[in-house]
Order: C-alpha cells, then sequence, then structure tokens
RNA sequence: GGCACGGUAGCCAAGUGGUAAGGCAAUGGUCUGCAAAACCAUGUACCACCGGUUCGAAUCCGGUCCGUGCCUCCA
C-alpha cells in the first residue's frame, strides 16, 4: 500500500504525498538539555527514527529537523543551582543526548537548532505577530499570544476552550493577560533569571517555549512543510499554539501531517520522580543491556499504543529487555545460520518467498507504520526459510540475506559478519577439548567447558565441529 | 466535566463486515557422549459485557463496565 499516515489533525488516516515532490520536510520536537533523557523520551526519538528510515525507504530525500530547548525554566533553574552558566550546563546534557543517539542507533537529523542560537528569528516571528495584531505586551512587561484572535485555534487538540476545567496550576488572579489561556511569546526579564537575557523591541528577557519551534522551524524547513512529530503531551499546547503562531504570522498553512506518539509507562505506571521509575540510557547500558536491545523494546510497539516497559526499578532486572534479547538472538541465529548452510542454488519457492516478504514488510510499515505487522512478516520468512534449510532444499544465501538487510534497513539490531573476538587462551581450550572429546574423556571435556564458561564464554557443539562465543 | 486512546489465548500483539497473523512462555520431537544452543511440531481464544443493524460482526451503531493519557510549558 501506498505510504499513509493516522494524521492527528483529521484523525483519519491519509496517503502521505510531500508538498514537494520527493523532498519530505519533518521537524521532531527535541529534548529540553536539562537533564539526562529518559527511556520515555526515547521512545519518542526512537518513534521519529522510525518515520524517518519508513520514508526513505519509500525512496523520499528527507530534511529533518530536531530543537535542542536549551533556554527555559528548567534549565535556568537546575544551572544555577548547579553553579553553572547555561550554556556550560546545558552543554553536558546536549552531548549526553548525543551519545545516547548513538547507542540507541537514532539516525542523525539534518538540523539540530539549539533555541539559544535563534532568539534573532523569535523576535522577529513575535515583532510581526504583534504587527499583525495577534499579540500584545502586557503591564507585567511580558509579550503574550491572544488566543481569540486566532478563530482554528483548538483545531488539532479538538479543545474547546469553553469546556475546559481551569487546572489548580492556573490562578487566573496572578495574570495580567486579556485571557488566561493566552501563551507568552516574550518573558519579560526578572531578577530571578540571573544572567539570562536578551535584548528585544519590549525589553531584556527570554522566549516562550512554543515560538522557539515556530521560529527554528520556519528557518531550517521553511513556512510550510510536510510532517510534525512529537509525544502526545505536546499535542495541547505546545503544537496548537505553534500553529496559531506560524500560520497568524506567516499566513500560510503550518504543517500538513501531525503524528504523535503514546507514552512509555513503566510497569504500567506513568513515570514520575516520586515513583523512582525513572531510567536513563546509561542506567540500563550499566546493567549490561545493550543499546540494540532498548531500541527492540522501544521500536517493537506500534507508536500509538501505550508501551509497557516491565523492569524492577530497583534490581533493574528487565522482562521487556529479556525478550528483546531473545528476538534479537533469534534473528541473529537465522543469519548465522543461513551463512552457514545456504548455498548458491536457489528455489523458486523462496525466491518467491524473498519477493512477498519484502512487500509485505514494507506494507506493513506503510500502513501508518504497523511494526506488527512488518514482524509478522519477517517471522514467517524466517519460519519458512529455516524449515527449508532442514529439508535440504536449495537455499540461496545472498538473495535470503538481503532481505534480512532490507528488513535492518529499519531495525538496525542484526549482526551479518561474525566478529571472532575470541582470546586465544580460550581457543587454546576448546582445541584441547576437541582433543578430549576424541578420546571419549568426557570428564576433561566438561572440565574445560566449564572453564571457558567461568572466563565469559560458550562452547556450543554443532555438526560442523564445535564455536565458540561470547557469553 | 471536556477531549482522546485502549480492553483479542498464560503474557505481548496484528487483524475494522465473511468465523482469528506473528512473537514469548509451555509441552513434544530432531540433533548431542551429556549438556547448551539451534531447528521443527502442537494453541477452536465465549475477540470486556448487554442490546441493535446484517444472510453474516472482534470488526458497524447504541448503551454499560474497566484501564490509561491530556485539559497551559512533561516525549
Amino acid at each position: 500500500m501506498k505510504l499513509s499516515f493516522l494524521n492527528t489533525m483529521s484523525r483519519k488516516l491519509e496517503e502521505f504525498k510531500p508538498i514537494d515532490d520527493k523532498n519530505v520536510r519533518m521537524y521532531t520536537c527535541g529534548p529540553t538539555v536539562y537533564n539526562y533523557a529518559h527511556i520515555g523520551n526515547f521512545r519518542a526519538y526512537i518513534f521519529e527514527d522510525l518515520l524517518r528510515r519508513v520514508i526513505k525507504l519509500n525512496g523520499y530525500n528527507l530534511t529533518q529537523t530536531m530543537n535542542l530547548t536549551d533556554v527555559d525554566d528548567k534549565t535556568i533553574r537546575d544551572s544555577q543551582a548547579a553553579g553553572m552558566s547555561l550554556n556550560d550546563f546545558t552543554a553536558i546534557y546536549k552531548k549526553a543526548f548525543f551519545a545516547d543517539i548513538d547507542t540507541l542507533k537514532i539516525e542523525r537529523a539534518e538540523h539540530y537548532p539549539a533555541a539559544t542560537d535563534f532568539i534573532p528569528e523569535m523576535i522577529d516571528m513575535i515583532q510581526g505577530l504583534i504587527d499583525k495584531g495577534f499579540a500584545y505586551q502586557a503591564d507585567d512587561k511580558c509579550v503574550y499570544y491572544s488566543i481569540n484572535k486566532f478563530d482554528d485555534y483548538g483545531k488539532l487538540a479538538k479543545i474547546d476552550l469553553e469546556n475546559q476545567r481551569t487546572g489548580e496550576r492556573v490562578k487566573s488572579d496572578e495574570y495580567e493577560k486579556e485571557s488566561v489561556s493566552d501563551f507568552a511569546l516574550w518573558k519579560a526579564y526578572v531578577p530571578a533569571d540571573g544572567d539570562v537575557k536578551w535584548d528585544s523591541p519590549w525589553g531584556e528577557g527570554r522566549p516562550g517555549w512554543h515560538i522557539e519551534c515556530s521560529a527554528m522551524s520556519k528557518a531550517t524547513l521553511g513556512n510550510h512543510f510536510d510532517l510534525h512529530t512529537g509525544g502526545i503531551d505536546n499535542m495541547f499546547p505546545h503544537h496548537e499554539d505553534e500553529i496559531a503562531q506560524s500560520e497568524a504570522c506567516n499566513g500560510c498553512k503550518y504543517v500538513n501531517f501531525w503524528l504523535h506518539c503514546a507514552h512509555l509507562q513503566v510497569n504500567g505506571k506513568k513515570m514520575s520522580k516520586s515513583l523512582g521509575n525513572f531510567h536513563t540510557i546509561n542506567e540500563l547500558l550499566g546493567h549490561g543491556y545493550k543499546g540494540e536491545e532498548i531500541r527492540w523494546v522501544l521500536i517493537a510497539t506500534h507508536y500509538r499504543v501505550g508501551l509497557n516497559f516491565e523492569i524492577d526499578s530497583s534490581t533493574l532486572e528487565s522482562k521487556s529487555l529479556q525478550e528483546a534479547r531473545t528476538s534479537i538472538a533469534r534473528i541473529n541465529n537465522f543469519i548465522e545460520r543461513v551463512n552457514d548452510k545456504a548455498g548458491d542454488e536457489q528455489s523458486d519457492e523462496i525466491s518467491a518467498l524473498c519477493k512477498t516478504t519484502k512487500e509485505k514488510f514494507l506494507n506493513g510499515l506503510n500502513d501508518d507504520l504497523n511494526i506488527a505487522e512488518a514482524l509478522g512478516a519477517m517471522f514467517e520468512f524466517i519460519r519458512t526459510v529455516n524449515k527449508a534449510l532442514d529439508s535440504g532444499s536449495a537455499v540461496g544465501k545472498e538473495e535470503v540475506i538481503d532481505v534480512m538487510k532490507y528488513i535492518d534497513t529499519i531495525f538496525d539490531v542484526m549482526t551479518f559478519e561474525q566478529k571472532n573476538d575470541v582470546p586465544q587462551n580460550i581457543i587454546d581450550l576448546a582445541h584441547e577439548r576437541i582433543q578430549a572429546r576424541a578420546d571419549k574423556n568426557w570428564g576433561r571435556a566438561d572440565e574445560i567447558r566449564d572453564e571457558i564458561a567461568a572466563a565469559g564464554y560458550v562452547v556450543e557443539d554443532s555438526p560442523e565441529g564445535p564455536k565458540v562465543k561470547k557469553a
């Protein structure tokens, strides 16, 4: 099927057609760099990585922008607490973010604009909104967006402001805004901001959060682009506010497709500091889990469904990651088996299967990133080829491996080249064991197997002889 | 109160009108000196509940119950 997405704006499945023929432009909301990102944050970035790879697999050129929010209440607050300048402080977490991205094999976007590098663009945009009558400066010197001026406000989140419950967090009497729902475009400087401030036509201060994405998407992708994504929590108010700002300022439609991914939960509960169930990538790596395994857990559940990450938060034993390890091992074992047993001859049946597997795989992904369909196609392929290998019928290595490589352009967890990094002393032991077995000295053979195991390797006997691998 | 998203075998999870993909676990088998690993085989799931539409519904409509998220700066 043709590439299609469930568009949040229409709540319907829509065929994807880029604005500019083969060139796709996508904006993905990135991290606020005030702390190490947690596994829940990365669910969104993995979803965006999947989206990115599927778009490319369909033959499009892609330009992706992911912003780095490096100035806001939290970055200011925590940099002060750390006794560091804002830049030095956020630099730590920017660096950590990119390290984590690499660990999870998330492809790099084309642009990573940092908010502090685009202040003039934001100021221009705010001025534009004031000039057009969509924004005003209040008595508190802050500049606000007047949502009553934008007729379509609420169209994305389907929010009807009349029916909203005013939360505890909004105390209307503290505000000097025309309407409680108006949001800040420019926040006037207050002493608590320390030395974090920029000059503007409205006095010193700093930008609001929403204007950052409107200005940076405009600067890197233009006024009207194809896709905009983020976590479901960003839908309202963040994305709603971006639409209001950009469409009012630029006078044209902002984004064609909006995609939102659901939250990750830990053991069925929302992540929260008080439950202590925040987990970072480094923490999981430290417990021996691999980036590929984390990637698998995050990618293998459909993006619009809640993902339940199972882990014992005190011991870090994770059922989810164990299952990922099993799945990846099954796939890599298959590749190894094909490399060992398949030949040059290919049967018509397997050749046809290779073709239909690729089609089913792509069809699944094109149907709003239906990863379960795609996985089903892959596992059926593995099972059928395994059966052919067992029965001794012709299986062409090259074509089968080619299918797996095609699939791995999406998953990026497979191993095609076996690296033999077994140290010499272990290899020597393995040879000694071969001799012991030839002599039917089973006691010594088992002893050597234990020694090898103690060194962190496993020896597996197969019809082709013993294999030694890292445990 | 408003707006969303879910409830399919022990667990995870596809499937949106023609009586249910796939994975994990479990059980049996092949291989093996023994093991491990690997591979193969085996699953009729009252598709949350009630009513309706239809020749026919997990799938459409109405209602009920349960779970989750958002409702102003949390991916």
